[in-house]
DNA sequence: TATATATTTAGACAAATATCTAAATACTTT
DNA sequence: AAAGTATTTAGATATTTGTCTAAATATATA
């Protein structure tokens, strides 16, 4: 839990989950989409795959994310508990 | 939204909204939970306010502090958007 | 095999965060 | 009014975080 909130605690990760909801993308394409540098892209694909919330995969010579959107049922069970 | 995620994400606040959901606390009965200063407790309170996941009451001498679980619905339905 | 492309790793740095102690504020009780 | 209790504010400090540039790794292509 601790690594999916800390995951969710940054606006650029909550972007770039925003991003692979539509669509699987290559680091490449993710990073076109902001003005950070892709070592910076690569470290928060880093902790979003950490907190499980991303995968990836090797093709060829690009690297493509997915979103893992099973985790979420993770937080929405937690958030559920608060609701009466 | 930036403001609840921060919130969320530390298990000390975590664990202070757990106590609240039970029931309301003032400011020292929550510290009590805690190995850690009052005042530190007293910046995990503001920060949970200044999400609005909770509200206090003063009382008399002692301030009480309440679980907002309305904010939680946001959280909710951020989440829910990822649930394909 | 040499060069270009895609991505990550390493190392540095400034800003944000969690914690502490000491002091200030506010209310209650004697 | 003085002393005690509850809580916050202020200021300091160590750790974590987000970012960068430079270098390393891996794949593709000429």
């Amino acid at each position: 839990m601790n690594a999916i909130f800390k995951a969710l605690n940054d606006a650029t990760r909550r972007e770039i989950l925003e991003l692979l909801k539509k669509k699987e993308l290559s680091a490449g394409e993710i990073a076109d989409h902001f003005n950070i540098s892709k070592p910076s892209i690569s470290h928060h694909l880093d902790i979003l795959k950490q907190a499980d919330l991303i995968t990836s995969e090797k093709k060829g010579q690009f690297i493509i994310y997915s979103i893992n959107t099973t985790i979420m049922e993770d937080v929405l069970q937690w958030i559920l508990t608060f609701k009466k």
